[in-house]
DNA sequence: TGCCTAATAGTACGAGCGTTCGATTAATTC
DNA sequence: GAATTAATCGAACGCTCGTACTATTAGGCA
């Protein structure tokens, strides 16, 4: 899971410990949040000690991103890879989606909150979380697209729709489960999620 | 619009364009953004004159988040009530919510960049802002469940499954349409909105 | 072991933060 | 208009921030 080896050295080593470190204080208080002496703190380190192994705080800041995006890919996205293209593989984004989401219910997604942070700064960091999420969403819309056709969703479906929707289920998911704290949410987004597929998988009385 | 009258005393003026200033820059850079400087500045102010309005920066910000709830309240809730009680009033309310947070693209709605914001903390501004959110989504069961005791919906439908999906498609909308800028999004949670109602409010092959 | 370089510590700087306090100006009341 | 109170300013405090420098320690290799 962390991506340390006994043959790296020992800069390196301390360098991942302190991305390990902030990627779960970046969670907590977010990207903006984060602060060169908060982590010298946690790492018994002092400030300089930290800021040299990045040129600044910015880079940091990135590279967190980057190792979140990695953590996100390994649990999420390669897992369903795996499934077999269409119905399959969209469900299991969406379950093992879910599924994070409901761990990070203590700490909090980046990419969610990353959202809210740098929806009108703009610079390197919104760059690479706009990249990243546009990443996410294209995987979702592909295997969307893959799934109208091999006829598993209805020919006339339309990718972004259900990629809106899914995206809806886990923001209100992550809203209520960690923001309001409100129980039952998990159950929530599954229902939506299920009535979403059934919606557009069937025949109903009028197709549009 | 603005909460101000040529009876008040000079001090109490003042003090409302200092909130007016202060909710727009907040809805910008979030409620955590805002600062007593920055307000200084664009009130061509000393940072202690601005100060002297409020007994710390914890209060300011809680002046600032009533003041927004004033207006979601003015500008959703109450010409909501105003519609007929069921599904009249619910449509009326999506619709005055899409409505609002589609003008709030530019800006910012604080409702939702609260939610990330304080999704880990504690304290009274934290309290306010579930408070507030709760009457809103309180506001918005108690007219689903109106809408199914008059018929509109199906007997056994959970209103908390309809606040949430409903909460989501206004998530995604601020989500795509304010943080990823991607055009469309307005549609997306309208049809989104009208398959949740329709699937809701007619009996399906096989219901729950 | 000794050397060279990599890694960390220590200190300092300038800026911005919320807040306090006393002085000063403006508005309100008599 | 004078007296009184409200409103605003200006300067200062202690704090934290990111970053730049120099000094010191530890690691890796001959």
């Amino acid at each position: 899971m962390n991506m340390t080896s006994k043959f790296m050295r020992k800069g390196e080593l301390t360098r991942a410990a302190i991305l390990d470190v902030a990627l779960d204080a970046a969670s907590r208080d977010g990207i903006e949040g984060l602060t060169i002496g908060l982590l010298a703190d946690k790492m018994n380190m002092s400030k300089s000690g930290v800021f040299a192994h990045f040129g600044s705080r910015e880079d940091l800041q990135i590279e967190v991103l980057k190792l979140y995006h990695h953590h996100f890919e390994q649990e999420v996205f390669y897992p369903s890879m795996k499934e077999e293209r269409g119905l399959p593989r969209l469900q299991s984004m969406f379950a093992l989606w879910v599924k994070r989401v409901t761990v990070e219910i203590a700490s909090g997604c980046i990419y969610i909150s990353g959202a809210a942070e740098y929806d009108d700064r703009q610079g390197p960091i919104r760059d690479e979380l706009v990249g990243m999420i546009h990443a996410w969403q294209g995987a979702l819309r592909r295997a969307t697209t893959q799934a109208i056709q091999l006829g598993h969703l209805r020919p006339e479906v339309d990718p972004e729709q259900i990629v809106y929707e899914m995206y809806g289920l886990i923001l209100a998911l992550h809203h209520d489960a960690r923001f309001l704290r409100k129980p039952g949410s998990v159950d929530r987004a599954e229902i939506g999620f299920e009535r979403l597929i059934e919606n557009y998988s069937r025949q109903t009385a009028e197709q549009v």
